[in-house]
Order: C-alpha cells, then structure tokens, then sequence
RNA sequence: GCCCAGAUAGCUCAGUUGGUAGAGCAGAGGAUUGAAAAUCCUCGUGUCCUUGGUUCGAUUCCGAGUCUGGGCA
C-alpha cells in the first residue's frame, strides 16, 4: 500500500496511524470530475462521490453525472443509489461514506471523495450530533399548523422550548423551524441539548484540495456553456420522462435540483424556454456562490490551479503531499 | 411620411400633484447538524434619452430631436 506523508506542517496535524484519504472539492462546473478521474488513472484510488444530486437515478444529463465511459475507467459509490421519489440526508451520508471509505481502504486503496456537497463533507469530518430522523408525519403536522397561525407563532413556540435554536433560526426560514420543533416533538428534548454530544470525527488522515476558480466571471461562463451542452443532449426529454411518471412533483428534493426544477416548470407552461434557461443557469450560479461560501474560510484545503487541471504530477507536486 | 405610446439601476418596470428616485429579477457578501443542487439573512446613486423653454429649481410641465414598439398610409 502507498502512504501520503504530508511533507507541510500546517496539514499534518493528523495522527499518521490513520489511514489517508483524498477530498476534492470546488464548486458545481469547475472541473472537479474530470480531475478525479485523471487522479484514478496515477494514484490506487477509488472514487466516492459527495453529491446530493448523483445520487438519483434517471437523473444524469441534468446533474453532469459521469457517463458510462468514464464510470468504466473509474468507478463512483454513491451515485445511483436512490430514485427519485426517495430522499436522502447528510446523516445517511457519513454512514454510507464512512463505509465505503472503509471496505476501499482495506482492500489498501485510497478513498478519493469528490463533489461540491460541502455539508456532506462538514458533517464527515466533523461528525454529527445524535438528532432523530426526519418524520414526514411530524412535518405535516408542523406545517398544518404553520398554515393555520403562521410561521412566526411556531417561532415563538420554538423560542419557549429551545431559546437558543430560535435565536439561530429566523423565523422565515421554514425548514429550519420545521426542523427542530420536530426534533422536539419526536424526542421531548430540545435540538440545543442534542447537539452538545457529536459523534467522533473522520478516522482518516485527510488530505483535501480545492478547485476554485481564479475569476468568477470564468466559472459563470462555463456554467452558461455547460447548460446549453445539456441541452443540446437532451435534458428536457431526460425531466419529461421523469414528469411522465406521474408520482414526482416540485416539492420532492430531487425535483428541486438546479435545472430540473426550472425545466418542470416550463414544462407546466409557467414561463418560456428563453426563461427556463436564465433561471436555470443563474440558479447554477448562485449555487456555485453558495459553494464558494463553504470554501471560503475552510480549513486546511489546498488551493489547486483551477482549470488546468490537467497533470497528475503538477497536481501532486501542488499538493505538497509526497508518496 | 403621418398618428399614438414608450425611453428611469445589468434586465423588467413603478414613481416623483416640479425639490435629483424604488420594487422584482440578476449580481455581491453571509449563515448552514437527517431536504443542502435545499432553506434563509444582509446589501440599491442611477448623465431618470438628448436639447431648448417655463421656473428660485425640471427626471417630472411645454417644444424640438433621436431611438424603440404599435397603428395608418
């Protein structure tokens, strides 16, 4: 098995007796596949991906999934693993991940997460806390009730059984509010008392990067392109297949994908496909700005050269990391 | 060529009974614990088309011009 010994100081605060893994991260279009499959041809990795969207099957012009050519050459866990009547959430997430990353490391591979779901990454790398799954019976009840007095009276109720949630939570921010008087009414404990206990962090020695791009300007071009690709290979006949079904509808997490949503709603004739296509774009960007948000500020991520990622051993030789 | 309606923020438009203007969208910054490609918070100075006139003062009223729609020839 080949070992990564971090050669920087600032990246080697991690016990050398766990076992290494890679993250690469950087917003939606910035070239993060493409990278990580070149990064498989060099270095004994495979492939997990950290991506809210992959996840759904049937789902794949519109979430730029890897198509069948470079899924042979290089393998992703975690994509097409549900429908998209399903939901998924962070917590499933780590489990999933952590497992993956286990049964890759002990075949002494390196796990290789690659995606721009940084909330799946936070949530890995710091654990999460001991909270109840979410109950779609619950979330109708808070909701009825929402309807009925409004969202700010579930505000004030918040504020008497958890202070301190319904000082973070704002009280137009619905599912957040729906979130932890759900919390309560499934445990009888306030969300604030059960995140005092986390679980314990990522047991690997992680090494990530970043691709971020130099000029925003770039990464909005290349979203714009991306999009008419999408387009032109089919995307609305991809969302029209998922329409025809007749079970999914707008409020489903997979339907509220970037694109999708929008293409769903040209289709129900709300606006025209010129519109679809600037929504769904400027939707693609204020992702990507959501995305950078994370990046910017996290800790110890290594910068690579963004759309040039061309060369492993530039790549490695960046990363200040020596095999 | 004539008639009518427009011309205000990157875009779509509102408005100022004459005291230099504000919404939505876009954009920027931020938050982020089982929906996260989600959800939410904050951020608005621009020759108010040009030019004459009236006025203490015009983006606003009047005239002319230019451009853009629509109608009539």
């Amino acid at each position: 098995m080949i070992g990564l010994i971090p050669m920087n100081e600032t990246m080697s605060n991690v016990s050398n007796s766990l076992p290494p893994a890679l993250f690469l991260m950087g917003p939606t279009a910035s070239g993060k596949t493409n990278l990580a499959i070149e990064l498989c041809e060099t270095l004994p990795c495979e492939i997990i991906s950290v991506d809210s969207a992959l996840i759904y099957r049937g789902m794949d012009i519109g979430t730029a999934k890897p198509d069948a050519e470079e899924l042979k050459k290089a393998p992703h866990r975690l994509i097409n693993i549900l429908d998209p009547a399903q939901s998924y959430s962070v917590a499933e997430f780590r489990k999933d991940a952590l497992l993956a990353m286990q049964d890759i490391t002990s075949r002494g591979n390196i796990p290789l997460l690659v995606g721009g779901t940084m909330m799946y990454y936070k949530a890995l790398i710091d654990g999460l806390s001991p909270l109840p799954k979410s109950d779609q019976s619950v979330r109708k009840t808070i909701e009825a009730n929402a309807e009925e007095s409004g969202w700010h009276v579930l505000h004030q109720q918040l504020a008497k059984i958890d202070p301190t949630s319904a000082k973070r939570i704002h009280p137009n921010d619905p599912q957040r509010l729906i979130r932890a008087l759900e919390v309560y009414l499934l445990t009888n404990r306030s969300m604030t008392d059960l995140m005092a206990t986390k679980s314990v962090p990522i047991p690997y020695s992680v090494r990530q990067f970043c691709i971020a791009p130099e000029d925003r300007k770039v990464l909005h071009e290349r979203i714009s392109k991306r999009f008419q690709g999408m387009i032109d290979a089919g995307f609305q006949a991809e969302v029209e297949k998922l329409k025809d079904r007749g079970d999914l509808h707008l409020n489903l997490p997979s339907i509220r994908c970037v694109g999708y949503r929008q293409m769903w709603q040209y289709l129900d004739g709300d606006f025209d496909f010129n519109e679809m296509r600037e929504k769904s774009v400027a939707a693609t960007r204020q992702l990507a700005k959501r995305q950078l948000t994370w990046l910017r500020g996290w800790k110890d991520i290594h910068l690579l050269d963004t759309f040039s990622p061309n060369n492993l051993s530039k790549v490695i030789k960046q990363s200040k990391f020596q095999l």
